[in-house]
DNA sequence: GTCTATATTTGGATAGAC
DNA sequence: GTCTATCCAAATATAGAC
């Protein structure tokens, strides 16, 4: 039991064993996906990537498609639970929105940021059918983003519609992967600091 | 003299005149590149829109990545002149601040959406030298906005570092492409005001 | 589960006639 | 300035041996 516990706790920090060829080619998708886009990113590489030739890849995966879908549902799953744990974590709206904000960006620029800046911005990189798919996946993950919205709305904390708020919330934070750097000057409490300050009228 | 002036005038307004094939080939190329992505619109494709065969294509483009280049800059170029307008119309640092806003969605809202919509997310289909060509162009553009910002903090209209708060404005803005639609209940001065809104602390 | 070998398609680009 | 014809490279995907 004790041995099954540890094992599942391996899979859910995410740690795959070095001989599960699936879990990284998952990883290596995730990488290379995000430094050079799908399009640009052949199954060789893929392969080359984790030690097998091309052919080999599609014994673990049907199409190349259904790698990036892969990669993509996996992250959502952990978006969503990154997202749920930093949500109940909190006692008031306030600090609620400051620990959504500040997981998104942990997303975005910690150990899962490959997966993450994969599906935020690639998901048209998948035909219609899969596109919808991880679009209604994605729905749990921003509810949670707009109850907390609403419930500030009705707080009077902010003033600005939660659809809207949330969307102009996910242009800012998405976009920071491509200036901000993790390990700088700027720590993410700083950075989520910050956009928690554009976001309320009065704070503190 | 007049006639001239008249053609400039077109050129300027940018109604290319219709036997113009290099002006029609970078616009189908804009609409295409936003529409499906570079990576996954062939040089025929291109030539199909305007009418001529692929082949006929390298006459007026060395490259097709030559093509992505020249979408860019023209746009660019397009884009300082906006914002630049934009920047001077204005009195107050206050309400310079939401005419740059206010440019800046009209640009990825208006007449030249695609071209901006493309060079605002697919730089990275170009190659390293090419695209730090366009980053440098940017340039002109970024400083009017860090300048307008820098006059804002001065001024005590905002209280966050200009370079952050560019960023953050940036992902927000760049981002209502794949949301914000033109023409709904939503007026694109309604959502330039929600932008302002969460800028200033103190409004009106 | 991986390799070898290869089918098949598609895309960027070129040369030369008109 | 466009077309025809075609080259060449690269990519996804498959079949069958090991």
């Amino acid at each position: 039991m004790s041995v099954s516990a540890y094992e599942l706790s391996l899979q859910m920090a995410r740690t795959p064993r070095l001989d599960d060829r699936r879990e990284r080619l998952l990883d290596a998708a995730a990488r290379l996906f995000r430094e050079h886009g799908y399009e640009r990113t052949s199954v060789r590489q893929l392969a080359e990537a984790v030690g097998i030739l091309s052919g080999s890849v599609f014994h673990h995966f049907s199409s190349k498609e259904e790698i990036l879908l892969e990669v993509m549902r996996s992250t959502i799953e952990r978006m969503i639970s990154s997202l749920h744990e930093a949500s109940v974590s909190a006692d008031t709206t306030e600090a609620r929105l400051f620990q959504l904000i500040r997981a998104e960006l942990e997303l975005l620029h910690g150990p899962t940021r490959d997966g993450v800046a994969v599906t935020f911005f690639q998901w048209h990189s998948l035909g219609p059918d899969k596109q919808r798919h991880i679009l209604s996946m994605r729905e749990e993950y921003e509810n949670i983003w707009l109850e907390a919205l609403q419930q500030a709305l009705e707080q009077g904390l902010i003033d600005t519609d939660p659809f809207v708020t949330r969307r102009l919330l996910t242009g800012a934070n998405g976009w920071t992967i491509y200036w901000y750097q993790a390990g700088g000057s700027m720590s993410l409490d700083d950075l989520a600091g910050q956009v928690c300050h554009l976001l309320f009228r009065e704070r503190k």
